[in-house]
DNA sequence: CCCAACTTTCACGTGAACGGCAAGGTTGGG
DNA sequence: CCCAACCTTGCCGTTCACGTGAAAGTTGGG
């Protein structure tokens, strides 16, 4: 008969930095790297001061990476794309302390509007690359003209 | 069959260094360096050795900003995108030296092939943003359905 | 309680992508 | 022909984004 001595693990299972790490697909050392240019802080730390992450660190540090990879943003970028959603990080806590429906309204109106400027600044990156495909399409297409031409001159 | 020569060196005007850099929004020493790595080499070479860039020089510096500031590539990255087209940039003076059609229909086509490899690339880069844009629209969606709810329950 | 495996902070090392300077050569208008 | 304003190569410095130990502390199974 084991005492009351039962993790919490039923509610938010937690990962240690190695764990989240390969969970995302990055290494330890980027994650603390990350935490150190203010990216994130991990949602808790143990008794011995270990970090640990939950399901909320990993999707931020899967956006973190999309961002990263995907889009190539540099993490000065990527730490200017977060900031709102940083302020609503510290608002959360608030949105779970106050009862207030209007408080919870202005905090989740924020959310929004931090969402919308994210999708913003991403759909303009994807703008920029349609504007690359389809200039290298018009190269194509010039290319594919002077095929033809020659091919009308001088059929095989 | 040919019309009358071909205009004058109006529109072979050729830069130095810098006036090329600024016309495409670089510094010299990251066109220098670009020419280090092997991204690309200046159309000529004053007497005095100086660096003097053409029309088609712009355009693949244009092409190597936008990969870099647009889809972030790394310039290993730019390289490997743009191999197929320093082998076609080999043949350039090879398909002007023949007169052969089978030889010109042959880099053409290369050519084509290597236009194709780059829309690929890039249209891969814009699913996966295209994909970060989805989840932040549903992340968004969720909270408008939280405001909607609130907003029911306790209307102001 | 022990011990291997994990973690902490601190600190220095590294590769990419340039910036900046020095010492000298080139260009072109007057 | 002069000379200021370009350019050349060479080399060292810098920032970013981590990698790689070192030395010490923590965790958890046996």
């Amino acid at each position: 008969m084991t005492e009351t001595g039962m993790p919490p693990a039923e509610s938010t299972r937690l990962l240690r930095i190695h764990e989240a790490a390969a969970e995302v697909g990055l290494t330890a050392r980027s994650v603390r790297y990350y935490e150190e240019v203010g990216l994130l802080r991990p949602a808790r730390r143990s008794e011995g001061d270990y970090r640990l992450y939950d399901e909320s660190d990993l999707e931020r540090l899967r956006f973190i990476k999309g961002l990263r990879d995907d889009a190539g943003f540099s993490l000065v970028e990527i730490s200017r794309l977060l900031e709102d959603e940083a302020a609503r990080e510290r608002d959360h806590a608030a949105f779970h302390a106050t009862a207030d429906p209007r408080e919870r309204l202005r905090i989740l109106r924020d959310r929004v509007a931090s969402f919308e400027q994210q999708t913003q600044t991403l759909r303009t990156k994807i703008g920029r690359l349609q504007a690359m495909v389809d200039e290298t399409e018009a190269r194509r297409q010039r290319s594919l003209a002077r095929i033809a031409e020659i091919e009308r001159q001088a059929p095989e």
